[in-house]
DNA sequence: GTCTATAAGGGGATAGAC
DNA sequence: GTCTATCCCCTTATAGAC
């Protein structure tokens, strides 16, 4: 075990929410982790809202860099690239981490009241301009949905990152029109 | 209130699974639905798992004439166009379970046990052909990720069904690369 | 940092009356 | 079909010793 107390509870809530969902996570289970009792954790965590939130801070911590590397982008066309290129690092980044994140309605509540959400929409806009068509928000909302799936889904570990990364680039920019090389 | 006492259940359990998933609904939070006891819907239904299989059924029994009917076709672009058609029907008519059953860790456990897993694995062999190199199988499960999300978003309630299943096809048959008109 | 012990509440599920 | 009452288990969380 490397790591202080408080990282080893971390790592192992982020194992056992990707496995189990944060809501068939117990803290007893977080604590039979690490061969400690409950009170252990609680020590590090004064609930395990905070833990959740500790696990997914991280994550979404990637998202207003990516902001606002596209922001200071002049086109449209190359902010796109840039929103979609830091996206999908993250989610492969996090693979694991990504369907608990969406998903879990207890995640889902703590993602909805997070300051992040409004870097989320900044990214949003940044994909699909002002007062976009249903067709496009129905794209953006695929590609979305299609990144965080893809990123967990099982068929696909054997795909090493790198990998992983270069077709869903190329998957995402197809489905979003975008083209990948600039000019 | 329409229906039998199961039917009921039913109604108030799938409203219920779409909020708040099946691991956040618990028998009381139905029974308080339907302004009746929790032994009231145990006399109809054995256990919780039972309750859940009898939501899904349904979406999961859609997909088996999809199968067939794509199995008749003779070349493998209209297999796929019938393939890509009926799943986005499905996730269209189905729009609030669709989440739920792909994400809460115990649909999850039902699901890989039902035996509509075969059917689910035939149509993804009808969409990619046998033995698919990595990008195809990022690919589908882009799409599918994608059918499943976009259909559960919020952002998109205000689309009715039929302009929703109008994008979705388009978008789905842009990524997968597919064409929808014959010939 | 970790322990034992316990509180307080909610979960699924059952028994038996009406 | 629905009720009351209850069981047993697990949950989050706290108190206080070491």
């Amino acid at each position: 075990m490397i790591g202080s107390a408080r990282d080893r509870v971390l790592r192992a809530a982020l194992d056992l929410f990707g496995e189990h969902g944060v809501s068939g996570t117990s803290l007893q289970m977080i604590a039979d982790e690490l061969g400690v009792t409950k009170a252990a954790v609680y020590h590090q965590f004064p609930t395990k809202d905070e833990i959740v939130l500790a696990v997914i801070d991280p994550a979404l911590a990637r998202l207003e860099p990516i902001a606002e590397a596209a922001e200071r982008r002049r086109t449209p066309a190359a902010r796109r690239r840039v929103v979609l290129a830091g996206v999908v690092d993250m989610v492969v980044e996090y693979r694991r981490l990504s369907r608990v994140l969406s998903f879990d309605p207890v995640v889902s509540r703590l993602v909805r009241q997070h300051p992040a959400m409004t870097t989320v929409n900044r990214l949003v806009t940044l994909l699909t301009g002002t007062d976009p068509d249903g067709a496009t928000r129905v794209d953006v909302a695929m590609v979305a949905g299609g990144l965080v799936l893809a990123g967990t889904e099982n068929a696909l570990t054997d795909l090493d990152d790198e990998t992983l990364r270069r077709h869903l680039l190329t998957t995402a920019a197809r489905t979003l029109r975008v083209r990948l090389s600039d000019g």
